[in-house]
DNA sequence: GCAATAATGTAACCAATGTTACAGCACAGT
DNA sequence: ACTGTGCTGTAACATTGGTTACATTATTGC
């Protein structure tokens, strides 16, 4: 576990503080598609991604769908930090997005390396300010621009995250997470194709162009 | 000015830390209306409030406007945090919705007291945690409420933050705060009236019952 | 008081998105 | 090969919200 920590976290950590991830992390391998925290689940962990990716969504009481933002490796979730916090349940829902590994730190080490640890701090900060960001990006994109380019930055995100120019997902699929039906997105992905940006397919979409 | 700081942040904050903020804060008052921060403004101070209240918003490119939350006293602005941890510019802007009264930090003292302070680090965590909380419920408005809803919401919480039941603000107003139309925002204001929930008047509006 | 200005009321219309319904097709399992 | 299930395509229609246009009313400055 030592030689993951220092791949992915060794530029922001000290030699002392990977050693304590080290000894009190646990080491989790976790398939594509599995949830990994629903709406009210007690936090027990932070997770730190070694590789792969989660992708965490927000979801009304009707059970309506958001996706918010993916988690990468070297990245955690600040709405896990959110949660120890404030000892309140989780308001957001995470599932794997590809095959993914990491390591499970207890949340009480968080606040004890906070005061101790420098990098940590500013880590953890630095988590707030990207997740910050990242939820103000969507807010943006949900606020102020229509379907058509919500789903191109959608499109775009997801080749990004899982580095292939294949998309493998239904419609419907891509509708709950910009919470948006089927038959719009159908609608909208077969504009993309007549442009030439993209080839449908059952079960997948080939990636163009979408500059 | 350390009066203030004992009477809003007193249950925060260590006696020495208090010390501490009423010897390199400055004491400044701001008029209701008051721009305190635009777009891509720098970052020069971390605002402790004292009293009042201030409207944080989020701008696009064309200049289409979104209200993000309100800011009230023994709260601080973890944009602001944000920006200085990025060393970026302002994403938001922050207009005073009442005549305030804060207390200015610089900035290099946050970094200092953040190791220095446990309570001051729980302030600047917490801090985040309102305010991620609070992106994500304005999130869930705009992404699963409709506007008739979404007005409800906002009337609420204005006569909330401002401690009345008349809001003295023009429909242009509110539809720039909820990114929608005058017109749009008469006709559903129009239609809480003839429900009996408000009066309109010109420049103002009597709310009667929003429950 | 009178003109200029700002705020509000309202109608008619348009665009984007969501809904319902159904047809055709692909694929998996038998 | 046959059938059931899930995915996609498409048309028709409903709803929400945005736009344009203009009338009416209130307020301000003179």
């Amino acid at each position: 576990m030592i030689q993951e920590l220092k791949d992915n976290y060794g530029h922001l950590f000290e030699e002392d503080l990977l050693n304590e991830i080290a000894h009190v992390g646990t080491f989790k391998e976790v398939p594509a598609g599995f949830t990994m925290m629903a709406i009210g689940d007690y936090v027990r962990g932070m997770p730190l991604l070694v590789s792969g990716a989660i992708k965490v969504m927000r979801e009304d009481k009707e059970g309506d769908e958001l996706l918010l933002y993916y988690l990468e490796s070297g990245e955690t979730c600040s709405m896990t930090m959110n949660c120890c916090m404030g000892q309140t349940k989780s308001e957001i829902k995470a599932v794997a997005e590809q095959d993914t590994t990491l390591i499970m730190v207890p949340i009480q080490k968080m606040e004890e390396w906070t005061a101790k640890y420098k990098t940590w701090r500013d880590f953890v900060f630095q988590t707030y300010h990207n997740r910050l960001n990242e939820v103000l990006h969507i807010l943006d994109s949900v606020a102020f621009e229509k379907m058509d380019q919500r789903l191109l930055n959608y499109l775009k995100e997801k080749i990004r995250i899982n580095k292939s120019n294949t998309i493998h997902n239904t419609h419907q699929e891509i509708a709950y997470d910009l919470h948006s039906s089927r038959v719009v997105i159908s609608r909208l992905l077969k504009k993309l194709e007549q442009m030439g940006r993209i080839e449908l397919h059952r079960n997948h979409i080939k990636i163009i162009n979408l500059a």
